[in-house]
RNA sequence: GUGGGUGUAGCUCAGGCGGUAGAGCACUGGGUUGUGGUCCCAGGAGUCGCGGGUUCGAAUCCCGUCACUCACCCCA
């Protein structure tokens, strides 16, 4: 056992898997910029306070499971546990909302929550998310969803589906929360759940206990308590994502854990991951700009996890960014020709050739296997009888043939030989 | 925060009715003194998570502890 560990509940990806990371979060964030999102990046950290008003006091997030301490200056600082509260703040600190709207702006990267690791659900997680702000449209609300099956579809994912659902907005919410506070008020609930009752009752519909979900079979929905306007607007979405080509079904207990939601919300599920089976979600925020001390504008986004989508990849066996990672391997045989080779090699990688040498004295045959493992499709062989001659042997590791190619000739050889 | 499972070689795991440690893969070398992929041979590598107890003797039995993991909860 090492004598250090990782902390706990945190991720890593090395070779292989790594180059499949890169390629998630590649993927992912083509998809938004294809669509005209520009890339903002962002602190890992925040005030406190710009995330307990964004997010929510009742929310569990804010209330266990952030990472929060002092610096040294006294402030509480949070390590940021979710996207959006951070974009919006940089919105309206540098006045991002004063040009053309929507404005359209993606991210991507670590996000914390301290929270009981599980499969798929980390302390320190991987996200690529986009923000839209400043247009209330539902066409906007359907970009942003078909952005992400874009993106899902484009690494190879076909296991992946849509949860759609409107959770009104302040002409309808209210009242509805009322009626179904009432509802469940009725009901023989443990004291745990009778709390989230009083705090968040729509959480209560998307509990997975039997015994509860039965109790609140026929308990009202948001969907069937939509104001005019709401309904209108949800309406609108799904003709757009029909338009669009995007799936999608209908979850009136869809619940998402951040207050800040507002009508349209959608979850991407993939089934296979175990219990956590999200790897993505988001929503509509109409009423966070102005919360946070901006203007009065609406906003719809997505946060995609990464590590999810990764374990998505996993399970139905695609692996985006695969490939070999060499195309010439070089082995010299003997000092002189070492020196020969390595300076080729810079050479060819300077042509735009991924090269890669033999070091460290390994005979010929360990050499050999080297280049047969780097995925590489040719090799360099060259000892003392070929710089005799000046020139080297060319092999073709998947044929096997072999030729000798004066050394002069090599990269313009090398050029022609990869591009067939 | 609450439960369950698992900790033995770099990785995946056998062994487990007590007698000082094994396989496959990976790695290194050789069979082939200038040629890889298959095959054969050899080699390096482990305080059996940690601490204590029982015992002549503990990877194995008992107690404690830590770590990892899955699930609840919640979410990406």
């Amino acid at each position: 056992m090492s004598t250090f560990a990782a902390p706990k509940g945190i991720p890593e990806y090395y070779p292989p898997e790594s180059a499949r990371f890169l390629a998630v979060r590649e993927t992912l964030g083509e998809a938004a910029r294809r669509a005209g999102y520009g890339y903002i990046e962002l602190p890992l950290f925040e005030d406190t306070a710009l995330f307990a008003r964004g997010v929510g006091e009742s929310t569990d997030v804010v209330t266990k499971e952030m990472y929060t301490f002092p610096d040294q200056g006294g402030r509480s600082i949070t390590l940021r546990p979710e996207g959006t509260a951070g974009v919006i703040r940089s919105v309206i600190e540098h006045g991002l909302d004063r040009g053309q709207l929507p404005l359209k702006l993606y991210y991507s990267g670590a996000f914390f929550r301290y929270e009981r690791p599980q499969a798929g659900r980390y302390r320190q997680l991987q996200q690529v998310g986009v923000e839209a702000i400043g247009v209330d449209d539902p066409a906007l609300d359907a970009e942003v969803i078909a952005i992400a099956d874009e993106g899902y579809r484009r690494l190879g994912l076909t296991g992946h589906r849509i949860e759609l659902t409107s959770l009104g907005d302040d002409s309808c919410r209210p009242e509805y929360r009322a009626k179904l506070q009432e509802f469940l008020r009725g009901l023989p609930l443990d004291e745990e759940t009778r709390r989230r009752v009083e705090l968040n009752p729509l959480r209560v519909l998307d509990d997975k206990r039997p015994e509860v979900r039965e109790m609140v079979a026929d308990a009202p929905l948001m969907a069937d308590h939509l104001s005019q306007q709401a309904a209108e607007h949800y309406e609108r979405v799904k003709t757009h994502l029909r338009d669009l080509g995007v799936p999608f079904t209908e979850n009136p207990r869809l619940v998402r854990g951040l207050d800040y939601y507002t009508k349209t919300t959608f979850e991407f599920v993939h089934d296979g991951l175990g219990a956590q089976s999200g790897i993505g979600g988001g929503g509509r925020y109409d009423g966070l700009m102005a919360d946070l001390g901006g203007a009065e504008l609406s906003g719809v986004g997505f946060g995609l996890g990464l590590d999810r989508t990764m374990l998505a990849c996993e399970v139905e066996g695609v692996h985006p960014g695969d490939q070999s990672r060499c195309d010439i391997y070089c082995v010299p045989l003997g000092e002189q020709a070492k020196r020969r080779l390595v300076s080729l090699a810079g050479q060819l990688r300077h042509a735009g050739i991924r090269v890669e040498v033999a070091y460290g004295g390994k005979g010929l045959k360990g050499a050999m296997k080297a280049a047969d493992r780097s995925g590489a499709r040719y090799a360099l062989v060259l000892g003392e009888r070929d710089l005799a001659e000046d020139s080297v042997q060319l092999k073709d590791l998947a044929g096997g043939q072999q030729e000798s190619v004066p050394l002069s000739a090599v990269v313009e050889k090398a050029r022609t030989v990869l591009s067939g």
